[in-house]
RNA sequence: GGGCGCUUGGCUCAGCUGGUCAGAGCGGCUGGUUUACACCCAGUAGGUCGGCGGUUCAAAUCCGUCAGCGCCCA
């Protein structure tokens, strides 16, 4: 063979882009079907298009990563299919911003170019994302990507909004909606975000229609609100029925301040009466719990605001056109000045606010389309009580649970362009409305063509939750569709667990009869080290692509799966991602030592080939590997998989066995040089598909210059533990080596001799130990990596040492270290005396424990017998050090 | 108000169904340029696992409670 030159400095710039060109030349990221073969398949949890990757969607897509080459190399068809959100207001909200900025707006554009503008937009971004996603190293199908605007994929949207329509399960009704006056259109539930803000509670009089009379001598009662401006749109107060204060006053009527109207004092059990005075006053238009009273009393609901959140004309003159919190202010002043107004009290209460653009949530009366969520939501939960869908970690089903059983209905329209127009139609000539998988020309009732479409699109996520499957081609009966679905599993954060998880499932059981995937790993979210969510408002957002340009991809990937913790929140920063690097750095170097020494050596055919103690310990220790990262990768447990390749590479192949290889490739003969090369490529290989799916980039680099490598790593096989690697016994002897060593080490280390000192060593064996043969086989192992000038074999323990020699207590064995004049007596004494002492404080545990007979009785035999072992030991090691230290003094 | 999570060495965190699980990385300290790696090697210090109570032969690990922090839903 020939050595190979790698660079003295692991640079992943420099290898990264041209080995994921060289993949998706190769086409190693389409699935290789196989009918008799079931697939692994994940869909990508679509990315706005509205913006660029953060590191959340970093983690979220290395995760998925790493799971689609472990299995991609497992020899399964595997799919991860690509794909982006058209992300309705936030990629609407994004345009019409650009637009003002160069003084041009939405309605100057009119609608058709606007959406033809918001297209360029979204697939300038589509490129940036994929740009994005290829430097992060994923493994996605490009030629499957699909877009929530794709012809397929509005195909999808339009057929179930007919179809649900024609089940009865989309409706159209007047209802409060959240309305965000920003943006200008209607949100669902899940998308206001409430937070605690201060506030106040305005106590403030009305008037009785009559005066004061018996029942009510003062002529006045007490209301109180926290918004004051809202009394504009009142239509009645309330008391509860059984509040024994406001009893007469039921059926009365009050004048409503600031405004001409009389209205009704009514009893609702709605009324807290500890609230406040006990008084509630009811606006149907602008609460969503005096909707519902209002509701029950048929109450009129009167609509005080415009689109645009200012005062509309059903207020008094003064008032139209105020901004809210104008009108609150100008509101209050008048009740002053009428003297209504009775003080206020600080408070805070939860305000709602917009997801995207963060201005305050108006309850506002409108016209929308609701999808009835309750038959869906049934569907959802039994899936997931039938066990067709598992959630890991399991405690997010408790969450999932609870949504679906209070699921509300969800509103789906939005008064936006950038989406997909509602598929209804309405005919000015006899009102009829048209929902049809196509668009017709007349309508359908009266022939008349005079006919127009809703105005309004649907809500993102209406898309959204149809993704797993209409990407695959539904509702066309494609062979994708039925190959790959139902997909393998889901990987995405908690965040979206109702927006769209919840969604998915319930859209697949009702579409497809199955659930779109059968677990759904559900990760934590990135936050900054003092715990904040990455922001670009806090400036504390960290672009994964600096991350890239700094120390690689494969840092980033390794760096976020080994800090994953099922379900944990991730606290990062920048200097994170060195762990990583670090380790992609030791992966570059151990491969470098191995390459740079082929010169003039044999690949051993496997025939020819034997493996001595050392490299069935490394085979062990590999075995032992492969099987832990795949338990843990097959559990979604990330941070498991990552500590134990990284464990095994670093710990085990390069500071043990790296180094003792040595023995054979520096000193054996040239058939042992052969073989000991022979077997330290064949490891290294094996160690690369170890990692590939944490290390993509580097692993894949090194592979290609390995002789002993055939294709791409990418599509080599996994590692798989199996019983002929197994070998404990060898495990255990090793570990006795190691003692040994790291004993003599840390004596060398702690008593600062130099390395040049020469110390010979002299072993002496207790009775049975069992590793005696394996130790006398391996002296010269032990003398290299204890740097001993000789290791001899000398008289059973016990024995007093030889002269100028210093004892070292191991298990079952001492270890007599010719240091002549090399040490400090008296510190070696110290040091002795206090692992006494430990020791000593361990045996009278260990006794205690032994002497308690309720222990004895009620523990399992295999656990006293440990215990009694490890005092037995602890006794002997005691006794050792006993000597040690009479035989220094 | 309802629900959930967290509190382990200086920092960031692992520790599943209770008995070598008291660990990792970073940071600290000591020594080291033996031709893979100073993004390294060898060694080392540091924690009564938030407080209290309970279950158990045995608890960081289970239960209760209190305190602090955080999240979600009303």
């Amino acid at each position: 063979m020939r050595s190979v030159e790698l660079a003295k400095a692991y640079d992943p710039k420099s290898f990264e882009q041209r080995v994921y060109e060289m993949w998706k030349r190769e086409g190693h990221f389409q699935p290789k079907i196989d009918r008799n073969e079931r697939p692994f398949t994940i869909v990508i949890p679509p990315p706005n298009v509205t913006g660029v990757l953060h590191l959340g969607h970093a983690l979220d897509n290395s995760l998925q990563d790493i799971q689609i080459r472990y299995r991609r190399m497992k020899g399964i068809p595997t799919l991860w299919l690509p794909g982006t959100d058209h992300a309705g207001i936030a990629t609407q909200n994004v345009v019409e911003r650009k637009l003002r900025k160069e003084g041009r707006s939405r309605e100057a554009l009119g609608r058709e170019a606007f959406v033809e503008e918001t297209w360029k937009v979204a697939m300038e971004h589509r490129a940036i994302i994929d740009t994005q996603l290829a430097r992060i190293g994923a493994s996605v199908d490009w030629s499957r990507e699909r877009f929530t605007l794709d012809e397929g994929l509005s195909r999808a949207v339009r057929e179930v909004f007919v179809a649900l329509y024609e089940r009865n399960l989309i409706y159209r009704g007047e209802y409060l909606v959240n309305w965000c006056p920003s943006c200008g259109t209607a949100l669902s539930d899940d998308e206001v975000e409430h937070e605690e803000e201060p506030g106040a509670l305005w106590h403030i009089w009305y008037e009785l229609e009559g005066g004061p009379c018996p029942e009510w001598p003062s002529g006045k009662i007490e209301i109180a609100t926290s918004r004051p401006e809202t009394l504009l749109g009142d239509t009645a107060v309330a008391a509860h029925p059984e509040d024994r204060r406001y009893a007469g006053l039921i059926g009365k009527r009050v004048r409503l301040p600031l405004t001409d109207r009389i209205i009704p004092i009514i009893a609702d059990s709605y009324v807290d009466p500890a609230f406040g005075t006990g008084l509630v006053k009811i606006t149907p238009a602008h609460d969503p719990n005096d909707f519902l009273v209002g509701q029950r009393h048929d109450l009129a609901r009167i609509n005080i605001l415009n689109p645009d959140g200012s005062l509309s004309s059903a207020v008094p003159e003064k008032y139209r056109g105020m901004k809210v919190l104008e009108a609150r202010k100008a509101v209050l002043a008048d009740l002053e000045a009428l003297g209504l107004l009775n003080g206020e009290e600080k408070t805070t209460h939860a305000v709602g606010h917009c997801y995207r653009c963060h201005s305050v949530i108006e309850p506002y009366l409108s016209k929308q389309w609701f999808v009835r969520m309750k038959p869906l939501a049934d569907k959802a939960l039994k899936a997931w009580q039938d066990g067709e869908v598992v959630f890991f970690p399991r405690k997010w089903e408790h969450t999932y649970r609870h949504w679906l059983e209070n699921i509300r209905d969800w509103c789906i329209s939005r008064q936006l362009w950038w989406g997909h127009r509602i598929p209804v139609f309405y005919c000015r000539d006899c009102g009829a409305t048209m929902v049809r998988r196509e668009d017709p020309t007349v309508c359908t009732q009266c022939g008349s063509d005079n006919i127009y479409q809703d105005e309004d699109v649907l809500d993102t996520w209406f898309s959204s939750w149809l993704w797993p499957f209409s990407t695959l081609g539904w509702p066309k009966d494609t062979a994708d569709l039925r190959y790959f679905y139902p997909t393998s599993a889901l990987v995405t954060g908690y965040d979206i667990i109702f927006f769209w998880v919840a969604r998915m499932i319930m859209a697949g059981m009702e579409f497809t009869g199955q659930s779109p995937f059968k677990e759904v790993c559900i990760h934590g979210l990135i936050r900054d080290k003092q715990g904040r969510k990455m922001s670009k408002s806090l400036g504390n957002g960290i672009d994964p692509l600096e991350i890239v340009e700094e120390y690689g991809a494969d840092a980033l990937k390794f760096t976020l799966a080994y800090n994953c913790a099922a379900g944990q929140d991730i606290l990062i920063d920048r200097d994170s991602f060195k762990m990583g690097s670090k380790f992609a750095n030791k992966v570059w170097n151990a491969s470098r030592y191995i390459l740079m020494n082929l010169e003039g050596r044999t690949y051993l055919p496997e025939r020819e080939l034997s493996y001595n103690d050392t490299d069935r310990w490394i085979l062990h220790r590999l075995n032992e590997a492969a099987r832990t990262v795949s338990q843990a990768l097959e559990s979604w447990r990330f941070n498991d998989a990552a500590q134990a390749a990284y464990a095994y590479f670093w710990d085990d192949f390069c500071d043990w066995y790296i180094e003792a290889s040595k023995l054979s490739t520096k000193f054996g003969d040239e058939r042992e040089k052969d073989r000991a090369t022979t077997v330290l490529l064949k490891v290294l290989d094996e160690s690369l598909r170890l990692l590939h799916p944490f290390l993509p980039f580097v692993t894949e680099e090194i592979y290609g210059m390995l002789p002993n490598a055939k294709g791409r790593l990418i599509s080599a096989r996994y590692p798989e533990w199996t019983k002929e690697r197994e070998a404990p016994d060898i495990q255990a002897h090793f570990e006795a080596l190691k003692e040994i060593v790291t004993l003599v080490r840390t004596l060398r280390s702690e008593f600062q001799i130099s390395p040049e000192a020469s110390i010979p060593l002299s072993l002496a064996f207790d009775d049975g130990y069992v590793h005696a043969a394996f130790i006398q086989e391996h002296v010269a192992l032990i003398r290299l990596l204890a740097g001993a000038s000789s290791v001899s074999i000398g008289q059973a323990g016990g024995a007093a040492a030889p002269e100028g020699t210093v004892s070292l207590a191991g298990k079952g064995l001492t270890i007599h270290v010719q240091v002549g004049g090399l040490l400090d007596i008296g510190r070696l004494v110290e040091r002795l005396s206090k692992e006494r002492e430990k020791e000593a404080a361990y045996i009278a545990k260990l006794e205690s424990k032994l002497s308690n007979s309720a222990f004895l009785s009620s523990a399992p035999p295999d656990i006293i017998e440990k215990e009694k072992d490890k005092l037995a030991a602890s006794k002997t090691k005691a006794a050792k050090l006993d000597l040690y230290i009479r035989e220094l003094s």
